[in-house]
DNA sequence: TAAGATTGTGGGTAGTTGTGGGTAATTTCC
DNA sequence: GGAAATTACCCACAACTACCCACAATCTTA
């Protein structure tokens, strides 16, 4: 059963192998739209791990960047750090899209990962890293939660 | 994997050789759809880097360029260094332009290079130049930048 | 419960890609 | 006009990547 098109939720561990290749689960798989073209646009998460878009909303995000000139520095800067991480994969027969050696490095991948759904995309993490970023985010300012409440009902 | 025509992402380490050529990478020359005839547009950088345009986006910025007054000065100024180190380069048969050596040396270049995809366009670095360029970039204002991260979800 | 289908993981192979260098054609300069 | 330098075109090879097949474990279905 998916939920709605191009949305990603849970959590699931898998394996990444030497040929920097890991397996999409299928329930993710199965909610990319075809409009996709199985295919997603891997790049830097803000945290240290891996993320993945869908391909059409990796393209709404880059004809965003399409409309800044290169006239003014600080859009140069967005646009290059923004697409210069960033690369399409489409998965293989099995399911599996292949990382790039440059974010394997980044997000301190080994053997074993974490796939995390974040709804409009996914988050491929060190599991150890994950731990780290948790602890850290328990001393969360209670105050940040009350701004956030403001913006979503749960 | 081709995401849209014309449309350029990622990194890569590439290497100059002794004449002068540099490979473009194989997911971009794949990008470059067919009326560009296998032809690219280089020029200086608005950093210390060189600039590729696709042909056709060239002229695109050609005929932006032909409705600036040449009444102001700063339109002069901009007009002609825009146009003035401008050269056409078509990749031969392993995919390689070939770079001038004015451009050589206002980027910088030595034997490896580093090649941004810019979306719309490709930069080529020497990759302690940007290196540098981005710690500058740290100093950024913050509120600036976060205020175009804001329109543009990622 | 048993058979069949699906899913995650590993590895082999053929084609592609990046890089170096050689030769012929073209241009530049005296 | 001819020599020297530069440029454009071609070939070769090593490294890498995409694609294919195989198999075990899990899930589905009758």
């Amino acid at each position: 059963m998916t939920l709605t098109n191009n949305t990603f939720i849970g959590e699931y561990a898998y394996s990444l192998d030497s040929k920097g290749r890991v397996n999409i689960p299928a329930k993710f798989r199965q909610s990319l739209s075809d409009d996709n073209e199985g295919t997603f646009v891997i790049a830097r998460g803000m945290d240290s791990c891996v993320w993945i878009y869908p391909l059409i909303q990796w393209k709404d995000i880059e004809s965003n960047l399409r409309n800044l000139s290169s006239l003014s520095k600080i859009n140069r800067t967005f646009v290059r750090n923004t697409a210069r991480y960033a690369s399409p994969s489409t998965y293989d027969k099995q399911g599996r899209i292949t990382l790039t050696p440059s974010l394997i490095d980044y997000a301190d991948l080994d053997k074993d990962v974490l796939i995390v759904g974040m709804v409009n995309k996914i988050e491929i993490w060190n599991p150890t890293r994950l731990d780290e970023t948790d602890k850290q985010n328990l001393e969360i300012d209670p105050a940040a939660y009350d701004e956030l409440a403001k913006n979503i009902i749960i």
